[in-house]
DNA sequence: TAGTGGTCTAGACCACAGA
DNA sequence: CTGTGGTCTAGACCACTAC
């Protein structure tokens, strides 16, 4: 768990909404008695209601209180990927993600892919194709290129579990971010071929650069997703002016 | 302009970076040099640079400063959306956007549309059938709910330009925060003939309640684009542990 | 050891809402 | 007026990095 106060109390926090320990339509306590009760001080306890409000929990309003977002508490459908969680094996909690490699090669990059992981074309990237299933059924199909002097041990063993359980646990990197582009596609024969799609299923393709917590670029990646398989869920909340 | 001074800060950091101010392999000025010559506090400072990190321009490592993300300077493609605009008038800048509105009445919700929009039955609803257009092509048919008493004026005048100019100028609402879910589908007949599409053509489908700054969701709607007009695009950053 | 960002504090003042 | 959240401060200590 989050060794951080501030974590810590949104932890407890989001469980006490979830659990239904305040009632939905009125004000939760005001941040004062918050800080009182967690003992902390009012700014860390802002710190953690900011964290609950991003995750879409919470909402509030200056001279009116804190409030519990109602659609947080309605089941929201399969909610199979939010704005938080990197990683298919971490969205699909409690359900079984297995992979099958299709390719996987270690070449020098194209511009492009080179442009995108902040490298030259002289350093050798992986290529990787990996079809991938949820509870046994196909899900996802995965062309990623990572620089392999950055992430090494890559093998069909590695591939065939999580790359990120991988990159995390055995080269204890830490990943930081990632910028998305989602968008709709025709499905390629290969799509066809591996979702086991007809011509007319479109696709839903997610174009991904993953970084580091150095600000290093490791990962260029399109997961190309059944449309009937897929939702991605964005949470948004707008800054002052 | 942002009233506020972390948000002033930010603003002319982001100018600077965009500008080349900053040598883009190095890291920017430290925490306190930066408050110093802005004349605020390291904690304002940090907040200042916190929106910029969070607008995915710079990432920070601790015990080594804070830099430019490379990817951030490289002109992104047309980036049609981003995590951080409402609105399509708002998104599309410097671009003219049209609207012709299909169908436009009053109704009461069905189950589903009172469900996200918090309301029973019984509160009458704004059902708007819209084709909009960017620089003259058609770009995104929106289908939008709105409670009628409480998004009131709305005409086909406002209709032909933007709701939400209309919510916030007009009616002196805030909009603070959106929950939107992406995913492909097959075209409608609807889409076909409006969006000039073929059947084989998909389409990327964004249903999404829009919150006001008091909480009330006060739309519930789905903007079917053309899949080869629209990219969404998204930044995620990693929150400790 | 020096320098960086991350957290936390105790308190101040401001902006906004409702009685 | 009171109570709420939003901002800002000055300073402390900690964690991590590089030398």
């Amino acid at each position: 768990m989050g060794q951080v106060k501030y974590i810590k109390i949104a932890d407890e926090i989001r469980n006490r909404i979830t659990r239904g320990h305040y009632p939905p339509d009125q004000a939760i306590p005001d941040e004062m008695s918050l800080a009182k009760e967690f003992g902390c001080s009012r700014m860390t306890m802002k710190k953690a209601l900011e964290v609950l409000v991003l995750e879409g929990l919470l909402y509030r309003k200056r001279g009116h209180g804190t409030f519990i977002l109602q659609s947080s508490l309605q089941p929201d459908q399969v909610n199979v990927l939010s704005g938080e969680t990197i990683g298919l094996t971490a969205s699909a909690k409690g359900r079984q993600v297995t992979s099958q490699v299709i390719a996987f090669h270690v070449d020098f990059p194209d511009p492009e892919v080179a442009k995108h992981l902040s490298i030259d074309q002289e350093t050798p990237v992986y290529h990787i194709l990996r079809l991938r299933f949820v509870d046994g059924e196909p899900y996802v199909m995965e062309r990623t290129y990572m620089p392999s002097p950055l992430i090494t041990g890559i093998n069909e063993e590695v591939l065939k579990g999580s790359i990120y359980q991988h990159i995390q646990e055995n080269l204890g990197l830490t990943i930081s971010s990632s910028h998305k582009m989602i968008r709709a596609d025709k499905p390629h024969e290969l799509d066809q071929k591996h979702l086991a799609c007809t011509p007319d299923d479109p696709i839903l393709e997610v174009e991904q650069v993953v970084y580091l917590s150095n600000g290093t670029p490791f990962e260029y990646s399109f997961a190309r997703h059944r449309y009937d398989k897929f939702v991605f869920t964005v949470i948004n909340i707008q800054r002052p002016q």
